[in-house]
DNA sequence: AGCTGGTCCTGATGGC
DNA sequence: TGCCATCAGGACCAGC
């Protein structure tokens, strides 16, 4: 499911039960993610407070007094919250459970491309964390704009397309949003990165604000019970523009659109309005 | 069999 | 030659 958005409204689905509130314990199931989750997680989480609930890119770090624990969707996980003891019990893939005062939280991910680790505030700064250190901008820093999309794309040879998605220019921009943003935009995806000037980063930079801005709006209505209660449907895209829609016609021109592959990872775009 | 929301890692390449 | 940054491809998985 995870792009930002959707890491977002997760983010913001769980707020209640986590800031401020106690860990009572940890029950790993699965312990094998991308990386092993730590051997002592439980121990080093239990009795402890969570501050707050933050998200830098699609990862969410839940803050304690004594370190912060890491966690990430991959491509097929989410997090779910119940009240109280109103947890059913766990199935297949229901790899977490995290009790707090607040209610319980339950992770499952069935393809384990998500993370969950510790970083311990002894470690040192968490922004030094090798997951996060070179991570772009925040999409909504007000420092992102324009310009630091055309500095950022200086010298780089990939498609823009896949520049967006690296994240090291601005995070947060998966396979979805990507496709949305250059459609909106107006820009070929194919487009050699260094070849944007100024000006159509501007226009790149704001679409991705928009799209994302949308997608949360959009996932804060739609997925607002994916995570408390519906379980795994939640996760769609209303209205994209290009995404998966291969032939479909343009909504703006009625041409065709086209799905190509980039990077191994299909991108759809309509050839005719994303000429710039 | 071939596709799917992410991204780290490795090894090859190219610039200074 | 050495040290970078960049780039392409592979890897990790289950489900449809």
């Amino acid at each position: 499911m995870p792009e930002l958005p959707e890491v977002e409204v997760t983010r913001r689905a769980l707020l209640p039960a986590v800031e401020g509130q106690r860990v009572i314990s940890v029950d790993v199931r699965e312990f094998r993610l991308r990386w092993p989750v730590p051997r002592d997680l439980s121990q080093q989480l239990s009795g402890r407070r969570v501050w707050r609930l933050l998200r830098r890119g699609k990862y969410l770090l839940w803050e304690f007094d004594h370190g912060t624990l890491i966690s990430h969707l991959g491509m097929s996980g989410a997090w779910r919250v119940w009240p109280g003891d109103s947890a059913p019990p766990p199935r297949l893939h229901d790899h977490v459970d995290i009790v707090l005062t607040g209610g319980l939280l339950r992770l499952t991910d069935p393809r384990r491309f998500g993370a969950l680790l510790w970083h311990a505030s002894v470690a040192g700064p968490l922004e030094q964390h090798p997951l996060l250190a070179s991570l772009g901008m925040e999409p909504f820093d007000p420092r992102f704009g324009g310009a630091v999309l055309y500095a950022g794309t200086r010298g780089r040879a990939i498609s823009i397309k896949q520049a967006l998605l690296a994240g090291q220019i601005v995070v947060g921009v998966g396979n979805i949003y990507a496709s949305e943003a250059l459609f909106r935009a107006g820009i070929n995806p194919k487009l050699p990165a260094r070849r944007l000037g100024p000006a159509r980063c501007k226009l790149l930079a704001a679409a991705v604000q928009e799209v994302l801005t949308e997608a949360i709006r959009v996932g804060g209505s739609t997925l607002r019970d994916f995570v408390s209660a519906a379980g795994d449907e939640g996760y769609f895209m209303l209205d994209a523009a290009v995404y998966e829609r291969e032939g479909a016609p343009c909504r703006r021109c009625g041409t065709p659109i086209r799905r190509i592959v980039q990077g191994q990872r299909s991108t759809y775009y309509c050839p005719a309005c994303q000429r710039r």
